[in-house]
DNA sequence: TTCAACAATATTGTATACATTAAAGACCGA
DNA sequence: TCGGTCTTTAATGTATACAATATTGTTGAA
């Protein structure tokens, strides 16, 4: 992506993330321009590749409007997910180098030292670090078609929010899995990994699945 | 996608389909406009499309350029297509109608009276049939997420001409194949359908792989 | 009052001109 | 002759004007 159509797909996707454009919201390209300072062409470019990245949706000679995720199509992304990041830790184990396995340990322990501190939970350092877990795991397997059906998968809006309102149990719970993980790759047990891997997201799926059904009630009694 | 970038769209897939525009060959948009008679924009709209499915892929500042895959990759893909194609039939075991379940029968009784006729294989019905047999039991999951995952997975080049150089026994092998997922949607049963389903794309990923394999060592030899 | 047809308007789709960037080639010096 | 830098050129990136289309609102008759 060039600069103008970064900037227009960064602007729409955070207001997209923050609520500011609904879900089943109409984006007009005129006011996208607007919002974004660039042109139209760069503005539809970046719809385009929001609609492939499932944030929007497109209809042809109506527009863009914001996705909309029901809690079954929710479901169906988790357990679709864990299908697909087991099947990453199963092929990580056959192909990942000591390096690989190293820079998994340093993830998990920055993690952990993190979670040791008293004070507020650093929730976006969490976040980065277990993004580059599942980065050097996926690196690992040497799998092109993985990397683009995970890609998929794991980039929409209902993953960014996931641990969002974590309680610090929770992320020990889920880096006590990385450790786990970790720990089977070390001896190569690819389907130890995979296991691990899928009660893993299993886990973030409940949780999520918590919320969201809470946020929902939430806004119900308003 | 509206007339003038469908209309791109389908020329441009259509020859690197054909080959005519070989992978790794740079696609200047200057020239698509002259073959597809439409201006720059839907050109790139076009273009962009075909990125999101794979066929060509996108280096900033420097254009598009047709996707290459490599052995591995096509493993990959098949590998994967056999989970996800699996999860459809276990998952369509539970959801599926009566009507649907007859459906599949239908394309299956179709393709097997082409292959009980005498003279030359109609391989394009084949194909027709057999995308329709899968479109149905993956209409029959009620999933989004798995259908968006597959269709990324599926259209792709590879696929398109995997059955192109199929014999008799082989279509016939594959149909047979069909018929088992049927009998086993018929009693519900996803686990029988699911394993039927890894085989029948295991199978399908042999042959593909043979004739590669084979074309690869043909061109070598030229 | 309701429905349908039509007109007005706003939005997306398309074409094209201009700006920016990267690749290719020429030129100069060592 | 080789290497590097500058110039040229051709491609992509961006902006904007124009065309086609869908939506909305209005008007008319039943």
């Amino acid at each position: 992506m060039s600069k103008a159509t970064e900037k227009a797909y960064s602007l729409i996707r955070e207001n997209i993330l923050s609520g500011t454009f609904a879900p089943g919201a109409h984006l007009k390209e005129g006011e996208l321009v607007d919002l974004c300072g660039v042109s139209r062409t760069p503005v539809r470019d970046a719809l385009r590749q929001l609609a492939t990245d499932r944030y929007v949706v497109t209809r042809r000679n109506q527009g863009v409007f914001v996705n909309e995720w029901s809690v079954e199509d929710i479901k169906d992304i988790f357990e679709l997910r864990a299908i697909l990041e087991s099947m990453v830790a199963e092929r990580a184990a056959t192909h990942i180098t000591d390096t690989q396995v190293q820079e998994l340990g340093e993830t998990h322990q920055a993690i952990q030292a993190m979670l040791d501190e008293n004070g507020p939970l650093k929730v976006d350092f969490f976040l980065e670090q277990n993004k580059r877990f599942h980065a050097i795991l996926l690196e690992a397997t040497r799998s092109r078609a993985l990397a683009d059906s995970l890609s998929q998968i794991v980039q929409p809006p209902l993953i960014a929010q996931t641990a969002r309102q974590y309680s610090r149990q929770e992320l020990q719970n889920s880096n006590d899995h990385h450790r786990d993980i970790v720990t089977a790759l070390e001896v190569r047990d690819g389907a130890l990994a995979a296991s691990v891997m899928k009660i893993h997201i299993i886990s973030a799926q409940r949780k999520f699945m918590n919320s969201y059904v809470a946020d929902d009630t939430a806004e119900a009694a308003e």
